[in-house]
DNA sequence: ACACAGTATCTTGCAGTGCAAGGTACTAAC
DNA sequence: GTTAGTACCTTGCACTGCAAGATACTGTGT
């Protein structure tokens, strides 16, 4: 898959994704592959991003099988964000298809 | 706009106007702004790679009010080229707006 | 006891790409 | 001769995804 497709949009799937559910980061992982290719070392400093920027907080809780887990949990300003990040991809994933399909009118 | 949502994408985007007609540098950068916000100093280069990759072939042509416009026409590389990456975008689009609507099934 | 796989977190350094800023040069209009 | 518009180009920065590796806990097999 193009790498750099993914630029900025993993920010609004991770995003996305917490707006449904709380999740730890190994499980977002998880979660986002299913769709899109993605690996650890890309999820661990976007969510500390995310966090440095009030987006989400984070609270400790044991696991079974392993060591504990981090989850995250989107503030009121992380769900504005992703309210607004959502529209702007909507915006301009129309946009991309309009140029692919050539159209050269920019009413549409 | 978002920046990042452009890496990689602009590049579909030119060939894929390139794909319509052959056109010159700064009529490209006209084309693609009236969709989606893009500067000179990120056509040239772009414009140069894909020529280095054989995408694309270039001739001189004079112009009426100022220098010398360079046009760029697809090869038959570059025709197969834009048909994969345009493919690898719509997939790529169809995954994303999946994550976003929230459906976890991988399946559709 | 020991090794190994699976879970879970994190950091470092590199690579690709868009862009602001700046430079060059030609033509036309004032 | 100065300004505006057209047209090309380069340099260095900023951002972000990722490979690679480090750490550490639990459970299973030998």
């Amino acid at each position: 898959m193009n790498i750099q497709f993914k630029k900025g949009v993993l920010e609004i799937c991770v995003l996305s994704v917490l707006a449904h559910k709380d999740c730890y980061g190994y499980e977002l992982v998880g979660e986002i592959s299913k769709r899109i290719d993605i690996s650890e070392g890309t999820i661990y400093p976007l969510l500390h991003r995310l966090k440095d920027e009030g987006y989400v907080t984070t609270y400790l809780q044991e696991s079974a099988g392993g060591p504990s887990r981090k989850y995250y949990r989107l503030t009121e300003a992380g769900r504005n964000e992703e309210h607004e990040q959502k529209e702007e991809w909507m915006r301009f994933a129309a946009s991309v298809n309009a140029l692919l399909e050539g159209k050269n009118d920019a009413a549409d």
